[in-house]
DNA sequence: CGCATTTATGCGGCTATGGTCATAACAAGC
DNA sequence: GCTTGTTATGACCATAGCCGCATAAATGCG
């Protein structure tokens, strides 16, 4: 069993990514740097709200920006969400199978 | 970019795991099978609120029960957590270590 | 320095959900 | 069937956190 810290740390990672906007926007991101007028226009979330999630983000060491003049360019950091989450795919897929197999034997 | 409904899977799964209970409850139960008893006395949580977060933990497939007369044994259900967490460990160590770097030099 | 543009933040409302208490549902033994 | 022991669930409260609005902070330009 991990220590109860390490636990809370998960937990706290995996909440960060239990958020839609959160995860759509490090999803974007992975397609390449972008600033935040084109994070609006790409997720249709307010500019409030994408740079408060941008900031927590940040802090987890997800995901880097940089300024250009007036701007900030936000990149993703790292392939580690594209990891977590084909797996998490792999088991879905399997699961769905699962249940149509049951389906189809009974 | 994953499709809406795909990431809102995501999302959904890595909830599950963003709650220090219901990621107790799943690591202790990877250690083996236990009733709900047992978890009680190894995690000090309340038997409801056990049995609600296994509840949800169950409907995602992470966990598995069988009857065994009047008790209730859970068990863990696939190592997919344990990678989930395995690679974020490495990540949050990899991150530290960087920090102390820049730490050291400056 | 004012002004415009872009991003960050304080404040507040709203919803979701964790957590408890009481109680119902369920199984076993008498 | 009644009692006892175990687990699941309905009702409820408290709190966390999302989200928007307004506004402040930061940056570049004339």
């Amino acid at each position: 069993m991990p220590s109860p810290q390490l636990l809370e740390e998960y937990c706290q990672f995996f909440r960060l990514l239990s958020e839609p906007a959160r995860l759509k926007l490090i999803c974007q991101l992975r397609a390449g740097p972008m600033d935040v007028a084109a994070l609006i226009e790409a997720t249709g979330f307010s500019q409030s709200h994408i740079s408060r999630q941008l900031g927590q983000l940040q802090r987890a060491g997800l995901v880097r920006c940089e300024r250009d003049g007036v701007r900030t360019i936000w990149s993703a950091e790292g392939a580690l969400v594209d990891e977590l989450c084909s797996l998490v795919q792999t088991r879905l897929k399997r699961r769905l199978e699962n249940q149509l197999a049951q389906l189809q034997s009974a």
